[in-house]
DNA sequence: CCTATATTTCGTCATGTGGCGAAATATGGA
DNA sequence: TCCATATTTCGCCACATGACGAAATATAGG
């Protein structure tokens, strides 16, 4: 039960969210995060710390990039967690304006993204 | 999104999971609930107005009693929610023991449950 | 109408959570 | 080696949350 809770309350922050909506399919950069949810970096970097306790996100460094993405061949508490949320989450207009920034963010080289901000 | 977010936020508490799962198939009403979570009254009372707030549960009274039960009709976001705790809490021992617990309660009669404690 | 009782609301307290900036920790490159 | 920088950890503050008991609110029944 405890594993549920956890999922549970992972999900429940709209900016942790908004994360997993925009890692759906694709491999993204703290600092492309950061400027997706427009907050301080050390808060977005705890939200992921709290999706990758619950098991839904996975980490992995690449030189000075940390790059996250969803869980694979996760439980299926997990799985079903984040097949419900793709569900939910399909008519949300914030999550819709969340795709259309992060097609500009992903226009930008990382190195000039992380440097400028 | 916010609908996701608050249902996740009724999801995370594990009283409040225990309470959905022994709603699951029945109807029970206040008092059944707080004997089986051993919480004050009170605080079960707030526990399911959350689940309502969220459209987990509903409510009808019935004289001095309430009884509550799980949403029925809900939208689809509710629905797949309380499917996945359906489908994550199967194995809990917790639950067992409340399942357990819960036929004990179900043997009293309301009246007797509700006046000794 | 008055009492008993089932439930909710309210006030309070301890604890958890989310935000930030500053400091600490890597790591790539000069 | 030393510097720049990407990320995390830490300390702090404001606010949310969960617990309780007491008080308020129904309602059944004498």
């Amino acid at each position: 039960m405890d594993d549920i809770v956890e999922i549970a309350r992972a999900l429940s922050d709209p900016g942790r969210v908004r994360l997993l909506a925009a890692l759906r399919g694709r491999e993204l950069c703290a600092c492309q995060l950061v400027e997706l949810l427009g907050l301080a970096a050390s808060t977005v970097s705890r939200h992921m710390a709290v999706l990758r306790q619950a098991g839904l996100v996975a980490a992995r460094k690449d030189g000075r990039w940390v790059h996250y993405r969803r869980a694979e061949g996760a439980p299926v508490a997990v799985r079903s967690a984040l097949d419900w949320v793709d569900e939910v989450t399909s008519g949300s207009d914030t999550l819709a304006q969340d795709r259309r920034r992060l097609e500009e963010i992903l226009a930008v080289p990382v190195v000039e993204l992380c440097r400028d901000g």
